[in-house]
DNA sequence: TGTACATCAGTGAACGCGCGTTCACTGATGTAC
DNA sequence: TGTACATCAGTGAACGCGCGTTCACTGATGTAC
């Protein structure tokens, strides 16, 4: 039945955070459409109604709610955090047993290389915005110096985290984690 | 119509080298045991004559295969690579755009977390073993210094090569492993 | 403000498809004599 | 070494299932008067 259009539109923006958090959990071919919508409190069908196809809707949640999310903030409770408290946050079992709300690279990293354009392309340019971000709290002489600090600190955060969650050993994980929280603290 | 024990036997080990690459090249999820048995040359059927199941299937080649294979010669061209050549074999273009055969935590890290308990213990029992090779070609006053400066050094490489899968821009991929090859190489 | 009707958000059955797995069958291999 | 037959690796049709997507339909909403 038709619904008021203040409904219609809070309905695309349940969909779209629900996606959200199923996509980082079961990957972006882990979970359907139909789960989606049924987690989101519709059927299926009226999928369609609010986005052209699946693949769509992960090139939306890629470049849309990963993109405005307040990660810095779900990581470390703090508005202006420093780098060392980015790093600490990061790292924590935490951040590792809730991919749903964690870091979107963290979660959907090796996937991503096998979606389809739009959804790499959306991908591409968050990660370019929150290395501008990281840029800006990183130690460096100048902002050249500071961006390479920020790519390898990134690439080390999301390495030991994937690690981490992929690892069956509780203490292995958490070693993981440690080391690699220290190691990028020395440079921090 | 049965074949010789040392064909069958010849067959067990094409599936596993023919999955063990379309596995890295699709994800765990992304290839189906008919494709694989067709890039063996067999047909779906005998798949069971060989293995209890797909999850079995992956299990073992998470074990046995990435297990056996020979990637520090893969990476570097040398039976003895020093950890500087490792690092900068890891970080190229060629193993960057042949996932199929590079390293598998690079390339399934996100989708084993989701995985059966087997193939994870397999994952975690691989990793280990990684990382006491590693181990012993960096550098560090202690045994334990070392496996800390090995742990940091694979996050650091394994996310640098997944960023680089990821993103949808060939300039902003190489930046990538240059800069974290550069920051691997100042502590190795 | 009240009525008549066009609009359209959401429903749920149905579609074709590929998946993992099963199984009756084939026919070359391996074995017993 | 040669024959007879049991074994079993591999084949391909078939299964139930969940997937993404379509579509006729429902009925409340939005609009025109």
């Amino acid at each position: 039945m038709r619904v008021t259009r203040g409904r219609a539109e809070a309905h695309r923006e349940k969909i779209l955070e629900v996606a959200g958090t199923l996509f980082r959990q079961h990957g972006y071919d882990g979970i359907g459409v139909a789960k989606i919508m049924k987690r989101a409190g519709l059927t299926h069908g009226g999928f369609y109604g609010h986005f052209a196809s699946k693949d769509d809707l992960a090139a939306e949640i890629t470049a849309e709610v990963f993109g405005r999310e307040a990660w810095l903030e779900w990581l470390t409770g703090k508005t202006h955090p420093s780098i060392a408290e980015v790093v600490r946050g990061y790292l924590t079992p935490r951040h590792r047993d809730d991919p749903g709300h964690g870091c979107f690279a963290a979660a959907l990293g090796t996937e991503v290389a096998r979606q389809p354009r739009s959804v790499r392309r959306a991908f591409t340019g968050e990660l370019h915005r929150r290395l501008e971000i990281l840029k800006d709290l990183v130690p460096g002489r100048s902002a050249a110096a500071r961006r390479r600090q920020a790519i390898a600190m990134l690439a080390g955060l999301v390495g030991a985290l994937i690690l981490s969650r992929a690892v069956d050993d509780p203490q292995f994980s958490e070693e993981i984690l440690e080391t690699v929280a220290a190691a990028a603290l020395e440079r921090a």
